[in-house]
DNA sequence: TAAACGTGGAC
DNA sequence: TGTCCAAGTTT
């Protein structure tokens, strides 16, 4: 089995940035452990083609972990804004601090050991023994689950077939090869064995494919069905001065966006209501921000108003803001200053 | 166990 | 426009 996928990745393994090919592989390399792990953190739940320009900047920006863990906290999130699911950068900035000060800036080599830093879970922990250190760990990903779930004809819906597929996937897990054999079945899963319309006439495992032989590749894995989005309602205060500068305030850490650069606007809710910062002459900007987030609609009205230059407060430049802040908040930014003009 | 937690691309 | 879903973790 393992041996079919390893020949097939040896042929069309994907180039990435973080990766280490597989013929250089088998001349014995590995890649740099930081660039796995942090490779790893922002792929959780993201795509390939997203993290790619992320992964290049902060590897140029902070070329060892022991660099990343001296970077101030403001800093690396203002370079997460953007990827979404920022507890990661959080938890990417405490993980790096404890591999710089108590680990001697090396990251553990088992699973358990990985387990145990802010952010590495089940799967990372083990894509990172597997990748970085060529040890025979299971990764449990979506793609291993759809992969395994197709291979096994496994039925049963997730999240409940999980643990099942994690045990069907360890069987397979080679003893050589482990970390190429790591990244060669999640490609698989990402390339040939995809959600719709998989390409099983491709595949290395078509001949033991029991889900292409009963012919319901397509219908697995089955999921359970997810509840639906109800929408909420908030404010964005935008307050300008005579220089330009816009109001702006940092999330507190916990909770949605948690150490974010936003607008003020206080929470969101049932009903577009939230206290202005400070009193002005506040109009309403007729337009709204709308953004999807991952359990919610948001439709954020825009509240405007030119201030004093002597206006106190956290006021920051426009060049770069945007940049610096989670989507909807660029969004929200943009919706505001184009309608003041 | 289930909910919270972002975003952008594909269809 | 709406839904799915992508190299999941934390609480």
């Amino acid at each position: 089995m393992a041996a079919e996928l390893l020949g097939w990745y040896d042929r069309m393994a994907r180039a990435m940035p973080w990766r280490v090919p597989p013929a250089e592989r088998l001349r014995g390399a590995r890649p740099d452990p930081y660039h796995v792990w942090l490779s790893e953190v922002m792929l959780q739940q993201t795509t390939v083609a997203a993290v790619k320009g992320y992964f290049e900047r902060f590897v140029a920006r902070w070329p060892r972990v022991s660099d990343l863990a001296a970077a101030p906290d403001a800093e690396v999130m203002a370079a997460w804004a953007g990827l979404g699911y920022y507890a990661r950068a959080r938890n990417l900035l405490r993980c790096a601090r404890v591999v710089a000060q108590e680990l001697d800036g090396r990251f553990p080599e088992t699973e358990a050991a990985l387990r145990a830093l802010p952010g590495v879970g089940p799967y990372t922990a083990a894509a990172i023994a597997a990748i970085a250190f060529d040890r025979p760990a299971t990764v449990l990903d979506g793609n291993v689950e759809r992969v395994i779930a197709r291979l096994r004809a496994v039925e049963e819906p997730l999240p409940g077939a999980k643990e099942r597929l994690r045990a069907l996937a360890a069987e397979i897990t080679p003893r050589e090869r482990p970390g190429d054999y790591a990244q060669a079945i999640m490609d698989l899963g990402a390339t040939i064995c995809t959600p719709r319309a998989p390409a099983c006439g491709l595949c290395p495992w078509r001949a033991d494919c029991a889900a292409r032989a009963l012919g319901i590749a397509a219908e697995l894995p089955r999921k359970a069905a997810k509840a639906a989005k109800p929408t909420r309602l908030g404010i964005a205060y935008l307050a300008l001065r005579p220089d330009g500068t816009v109001l702006v305030e940092r999330r507190p850490e916990k909770g949605l966006l948690g150490g974010m650069l936003g607008l003020p606007g206080g929470a969101w809710g049932a009903e577009a209501v939230a206290a202005p910062p400070f009193a002005a002459d506040w109009r309403d900007l007729g337009v709204e921000a709308r953004h999807t987030f991952t359990h919610f609609h948001l439709r954020l009205r825009l509240m405007g108003a030119r201030v004093p230059a002597v206006t106190p407060g956290d006021f920051r430049p426009r060049d770069g803001l945007a940049e610096a802040m989670p989507t909807v908040m660029r969004k929200a930014l943009a919706l505001g200053l184009g309608a003041m003009g």
